[in-house]
DNA sequence: TCTGGGTATGCAAAGGTTTGCAGACGCAAC
DNA sequence: GTTGCGTCTGCAAACCTTTGCATACCCAGA
């Protein structure tokens, strides 16, 4: 039904490949043919397809960006940002979501290779070294993970942490709960051994709770644990997962900053939205969705290029935190 | 690089089309000759190229979908509905945001055209018209917009405005303000249409402000619109709106719901979380995307189906809609 | 021994495009 | 009247698969 190339070739009694050049290097053909052929091709409705050609070329001129969870509100803005980038350069992003599921990660690199140039997998739950292997099928630019050999673009989560425990501490704070991310990710190792290391710098102590879901639910499940646990600050994987924590210490009757103190991780827009508005470090998700794609478009198919980019992180203090209680740490209520 | 079904075939000796058969018809093939073709692909990293194969096939297994703003919290339920629906029939789904942007629209569909086997098209700012001339091109179902002609998806938002309204007006305002949303939206004149003949019948007054992005910001910048205004309670186009304004109004002084109730669209999960929580139109945003994959791949090449799906709504009543204030209404603090 | 049927494989066209090469043509210079 | 060059266009191969048809073979039945 839709009209391909040989039938606008047809109907401006021109070959084929005059069509094509008409399209694709216009400085080749007579203008006079030229505006024949774009005239027919206009009447018949013709537009190249794009998967045929991408079978010759070898460029698809689309990218692929593997995400963990588009609900969680961190990764529009990089999203976002990936999409501005990648349009400037005529290329366009297909996301695609894996629900927290390495399995579904690997097959949709799979589903995407061939299909797109290249692809951005951020926050990837998998093996580094499926990771890798999957790099020999497409290339691949990875995001929130340093895997060697591979370009990637990370944010420096382990600074943010250390910032973090630094600021609880400094507020009196002796004993933090650290609320783990999921399992296989690289961010929540990186939050956990700087988390750790600040704490023990400070000589305050730190307690690890995880693995947990990176969501709302995976804070608000550990409101109980982190009160019996008797901790007075928490610093969560994310922000989502600190406001979650809020509404189950809410519902319990504890309050925050007075009670206990609460740092988030990633500076979602909705962290401005809660009430108390949340203490957390912000990421530059926008300039690492950017960057990933220059990495990614910048050296054509030269895939030696490994280049590893790190961005700065940053605390942002609002309303979760405050100074350690003094007297006796609350009891859970039974 | 990567191999080819010809290196799979030079490796274990067969003809390619029995590679081929291999992979898509294996009862056709012997299965000594299959085991050692799978070894042979397995041992190469061969992966049948998507692309060539959709090429003669006809069939990519993939469907585009379009959505005005991805970070837009009422999206991602709908998305991950219809991813689910979509693997369960070996489907993948390509997301792509336009950035409420009718233009980008356009070339969106022209660039997943032939990539995918059928586009679905979410809150398209786009004309009628541009839409049914698309739809030539790839197969189209449409959300949350009817076109006459084309397979739809909507929920009853009008059903919502109305029971919004009657909520409002039982609680005895007898002057609202509707926030429009952004220009070329459906949905938001589905809405005015139903407000204004729920509010004439209800004898009160209704004032229509817009258009406005469908932000938090496009609520925060009518707050002091509202006030001047005079009305007592606010019917807004999306929750992010009525989120915005709630902020808004605080920072002016006026409390919600005591001196203005607010009742926003789509119970996105963000609206549980606001204090005051948001009383809103739930829309069934999960089966809307779960209808719209089902509508598109049900028919097969069939395009001449036309159904157009209404979906139900419901008003969820929380706590940022109050009675009326007694007295004078409010002023504006200059 | 011949026929018939079933199974496994090969052959080649097809799908829509790009692109290196070669041919056609016109024109200027010698 | 050649030669040579430049511009435009056609030819055909190539990209990687799938699939209808033909072929080859084996085995059973008569």
């Amino acid at each position: 039904m839709p009209a391909t190339i040989r039938d606008v070739a047809r109907a401006s009694g021109v070959h084929i490949s005059t069509v094509s050049r008409t399209f694709s290097a216009p400085h080749l053909v007579n203008p006079e043919t030229r505006s024949r052929v774009l005239a027919c091709a206009e009447h018949l409705g013709y537009r190249p397809n794009r998967a045929a050609r991408a079978l010759i070329t070898g460029r698809t001129h689309n990218i692929g960006l593997i995400v963990a969870d588009i609900a969680n509100p961190f990764f529009p803005p990089l999203i976002k940002a990936a999409e501005s980038a990648a349009r400037h350069r005529d290329y366009h992003i297909f996301v695609t979501d894996t629900n927290e599921d390495p399995a579904v990660e690997e097959e949709l690199v799979h589903a995407l290779a061939k299909q797109v140039d290249g692809v951005l997998l951020c926050s990837p739950r998998m093996s580094n070294s499926l990771i890798e292997q999957l790099s020999r099928e497409v290339p691949l630019v990875v995001i929130n993970r340093q895997v060697t050999g591979l370009p990637s673009v990370v944010m420096d989560v382990g600074q943010g942490a250390r910032l973090a425990v630094e600021h609880l501490t400094a507020l009196g704070h002796r004993h933090i709960a650290l609320l783990g991310g999921p399992r296989g990710s690289w961010t929540s190792r990186e939050i956990r051994r700087a988390a750790t290391a600040a704490a023990r710098a400070a000589d305050a102590e730190l307690t690890v709770l995880g693995p947990n879901q990176p969501t709302e639910h995976g804070g608000t499940g550990q409101a109980e644990h982190v009160l019996r646990l008797g901790a007075t600050a928490v610093l969560a994987y994310n922000d989502l997962m600190a406001i979650g924590l809020i509404e189950g210490l809410d519902s319990l009757g504890v309050r925050v900053p007075e009670e206990v103190s609460i740092v988030g991780i990633d500076d979602i827009s909705l962290s401005r939205l809660t009430r108390p508005k949340l203490t957390t470090v912000a990421n530059p998700t926008g300039a690492a969705g950017r960057a990933a794609v220059d990495m990614l478009l910048q050296h054509g198919d030269d895939r030696r290029t490994t280049a590893q980019v790190t961005l700065q992180t940053e605390l942002v203090i609002r309303d979760s935190t405050g100074p350690a209680p003094t007297g006796k740490p609350h009891t859970v209520k039974e």
